[in-house]
DNA sequence: GCCAACGTTGGC
DNA sequence: GCCAACGTTGGC
C-alpha cells in the first residue's frame, strides 16, 4: 500500500468531523487543482493509507490517520449547481475532477506540528514541507509515515 | 505561446 | 490580516 496526506482546514472539515461522519467515511470532494487530481483519479488505490493533516491550524499538524476506503471516481460536486465546488464548464462525459473515500482510522495519541515535522530527521524531503508546496493531496513515503506515526505516539504496525 | 492580472493557499 | 508562492485565466 502506498501512502497520502490530505490537507483540510479544521474549520472546514477537521478529524472529529470524520470521525463523527456515518461509517466514519467521507468523500474527499472540491479537490481542484490538476496534480492533486491526477493522484487521486490514477495513483490512489483502496486500502492506501492517508494522514490527516489539519491546515490552517494552531500550529498546522498531522492528527490522525485514514484508509482510502473507494478508489477515484467522478466528483459528485462538480455536476451539482448548488455545490460550492460546482464547476460550470463540466462535461457529464469528460468529467474534470475527481475524488476518493476516506475512512477514519486511528487518531494519534499526540498531534504533530508542523515544527516537530520540520525538526524530526528523515523527514527533510517531504513534500509537505518542501518551500511553496501547496498541494492539498500529497505523496508521504513509507518511511515519512513510520516516522510520523511514531511522533505521534502510535505503533507502526497495527491497524 | 507569452505573460500580466488575478485568485487561492496556507503559514505566520 | 498580511503576504509569499503558486496556479489559472485570458488578451494579444
Amino acid at each position: 500500500m502506498r501512502h497520502w496526506l490530505m490537507k483540510s482546514e479544521p474549520e472546514r472539515f477537521s478529524w472529529d468531523d470524520l470521525r463523527a461522519s456515518p461509517r466514519r467515511t467521507t468523500v474527499w470532494d472540491g479537490v481542484r487543482n490538476y496534480q492533486a487530481r491526477n493522484l487521486l483519479r490514477d495513483e490512489i488505490r483502496k486500502g492506501d493509507g492517508v494522514l490527516f493533516y489539519h491546515s490552517n491550524a494552531n500550529p498546522p499538524a498531522v492528527v490522525g490517520t485514514a484508509t482510502v476506503a473507494r478508489a477515484g471516481y467522478p466528483d459528485p460536486s462538480q455536476f451539482d449547481p448548488e455545490s460550492r465546488y460546482h464547476d460550470p464548464k463540466f462535461d457529464p462525459e469528460n468529467p474534470r475532477w475527481f475524488v476518493v473515500d476516506i475512512r477514519a482510522d486511528r487518531a494519534l495519541r499526540t498531534p504533530v506540528g508542523l515544527p516537530e515535522l520540520r525538526e524530526a530527521r528523515g523527514l527533510e524531503k517531504m513534500v509537505l514541507l518542501r518551500r511553496g508546496s501547496r498541494l492539498s493531496v500529497q505523496p508521504v513515503t513509507a518511511t515519512e509515515w513510520k516516522i510520523i506515526l511514531r511522533l505521534g505516539g502510535l505503533a507502526p504496525r497495527k491497524a
